[in-house]
RNA sequence: UGAGCGGGCCGGACAGCCGCGGGCGCCGAGAGGCGCAUGAGGAAAGUCCGGGCUCCACAGGGCAAGGAUAACGGGUAACACCCGCCAGGGGCGACCCUCGGACAAGUGCAACAGAAAUAGACUUCCCCGCUUCAGCGGGGAGAUGGUGGAAAGGUGAGGUAAGAGCUCACCCGGCGCGUGGAGACACGUGGCCGCUGUAAACUCUAUCCGGAGCAACGAAGGGGACAUAUGGGCGGCCCGUCCGUCCCCGAUAAGGCUUGAGCCGUCGGGCAACCGCCGGCGUAGAUUGAUGGCUGUACUACGACAGAACCCGGCUUACAGGCCCACUCACAAA
RNA sequence: GUCUCCGUAGCUCAGCAGGAUAGAGCGUUCGCCUCCUAAGCGAAAGGCCGCGCGUUCGAGUCGCGCCGGGGACG
């Protein structure tokens, strides 16, 4: 990926859940706050209670592919993290890049 | 052909493009880039057992406590696992199932029902005496008594006043002896005995177990606190033995981190589990945690259960579908 | 990673040295009382004791294996 990188620390979540705006569809929450540096900082949360081991992953690299296919069409500088609910466990991709696009559209950080 | 039984194996495949982890090579001052091969499981899971490894000075002895295991023989590093075998049970059969030591050391428990729950009494039966013929007294007997999971070894016969393993025959169980077996045990035999069930009740017997865990451990160096013993050395006590101890930074670092009781094959030993010899192979190692997306091709057509985190051996649980081998029964044909 | 505890009526809990038909409080429903409501009084309904297998004559209770839900340390 061009300029983007994961987020990591758990209090950089919580800042982002208690800081950042925020958007919500029937699979996804998408949390977005900008910060002062030319990159971009992606985390990708899924409940344990969700699923075993095995679905949860799935989930997290399919969002992790729908965002870096379309990594050129989001802003620069945007700390974001996606939280999967029940309904997106199961989702294809094509559902989960759809929301994706649609809830980064509705926070106005795609370009 | 149908039904079944035991064991083993696979569990998405192939091609292209774009991505990810660590490794190797090359380029680069560095950041990084390019190339190559490689990259989750039979259960990776639950964390229920057993070990390796690390530290606790050695991991030493004894006692107590606690825990674990439980027919017998073997396998193994070890085990609660595996194999074989015995006993009991199930199936026409292949075969399957069993926490399977000791209630005859002691203690506890056995509701309800029942006269009575481990054993006395009562009811009842028989004989003698008395009698108002209802019964009462003395003696004998242990058979009868709706029940109950379990009732004084069972059935039959003899015997007797009435009865009783009191005696006899057969059977059952225990104990002793003999034979066979490595042993559990089996078979035979005896004028020794007849004893309720429950130890997944306490307990007893035999054997085993020091503690903590890779978030273990962790260097040089720096800082601080207490202190020469009535202290400490991973739960208790004793012996023995050793020693200054603890905290913070360094350090959410590097390492530990993958070659190991490894996998495959031939041959040999063994009923088997397994063991031995020889030859070959090199097979994830992250630290927010690497396998995804798209397209195409077929197939019993959207392909089950499911993701390594120090590493092994087991157990248990989850699992669409498919393949192979051995065997059994029924029917048919030869 | 290690270690613990709990699943019983709609809710909160009793009941465990195994014994017939599983209780209490709150709540629900019905009745009484009151002009009506609350309170009070009386009655009733409501439970495969988380699931399965086992031990036992008999299991909510004992043993084993699962499932679900908490909590502790780091």
């Amino acid at each position: 990926m061009e300029f983007s990188a994961s987020l990591k620390e758990n209090f950089e979540f919580r800042r982002l859940y208690a800081k950042g705006r925020s958007a919500a569809g029937r699979e996804l929450v998408l949390y977005a706050r900008r910060r002062g540096r030319d990159t971009n900082r992606l985390g990708v949360t899924v409940s344990a209670k969700l699923g075993c081991a095995v679905r949860r992953n799935r989930v997290r690299r399919r969002l992790r592919e729908a965002y870096r296919l379309n990594e050129s069409r989001f802003v620069r500088g945007v700390d974001m993290v996606i939280v999967v609910r029940g309904r997106g466990m199961d989702a294809p991709y094509r559902v989960l890049e759809r929301e994706l696009l649609a809830l980064a559209e509705k926070l106005g950080i795609l370009a």
